[in-house]
DNA sequence: AAAATAATAATAACTATTACTATTATGACA
DNA sequence: TGTCATAATAGTAATAGTTATTATTATTTT
């Protein structure tokens, strides 16, 4: 990862992504910039999220549709609503099967674990109790 | 689900589904499919993994990459490689956390949980050592 | 300051998936 | 068994998400 410039674009995907917790799309990302910068392009942002990922200082979370992102490295699992598809974190401590799963299972070194839930989020169950 | 009607296309789908076990994407199983139905349609192969998802009767794997499909029903989690992106199946037994987690966390209704870990398959990992 | 490097905006291309349409197959019932 | 409504099909077009290309601009190095 040598000869990485700073770009003001970068930065403000980078800050874009750690002052919200909705775990935005490359696309809402986009349009959040946009505001600031209202002539990056859509591809700045996809090159820009994929170094980040690269370098570790974001994670990709991958889903049905477009791909969302996080800025959250703290170790943490994802709920995602099977109504809505919102990501919400849950912040609970689980504890890692990484190394008993390692020990166990010898066709790969397992080296992370995620918990991916599903369901349905607070607000989708609220919606749906009053329709 | 009322009014499905047989179609042999669908019946060779889940069969090819059924006698593998790399959990194949969309395109691999229409190229397997075509040995048998030179001019399925590729949409058709589309169309009927999204009709068994919802019976029940296969399950999809969002990955990086094109979705993936098992048709193994039996609780397991998966393993995916970070090299080469294959998914294996694994067959060993982890504590469902569901139940515990529905209980500890209030901000939806967690009904299912997925464990995906991830890391280098055996053949990626013999791979790396000849290089 | 000039040369080298990397980031950018704009756009084109690509891959995976879904939608549309005219035709064919399936199965309930007379 | 023949009729008929419904569902499934093949083929094609369209879309969404993402990646690659290119010409240009900005930053760093010499």
């Amino acid at each position: 990862m040598a000869g990485l410039k700073y770009s003001r674009q970068r930065e403000s995907i980078r800050n874009c992504l750690c002052s919200r917790e909705d775990h935005p799309t490359a696309d809402m990302i986009y349009a959040s910039i946009r505001q600031e910068y209202p002539n990056i392009s859509l591809g700045t942002v996809y090159r820009n999220l994929s170094l980040l990922v690269e370098t570790g200082e974001i994670r990709k979370i991958t889903t049905d549709g477009a791909d969302r992102f996080d800025a959250t490295l703290t170790p943490h699992s994802h709920f995602i609503c099977k109504s809505c598809g919102c990501v919400l974190d849950m912040m609970i401590s689980i504890e890692d099967p990484v190394a008993e799963v390692d020990r166990l299972w010898d066709e790969g070194d397992v080296e992370e674990c995620r918990f991916e839930f599903r369901g349905v989020c607070k607000k989708c169950r609220k919606n749906k109790s009053q329709a």
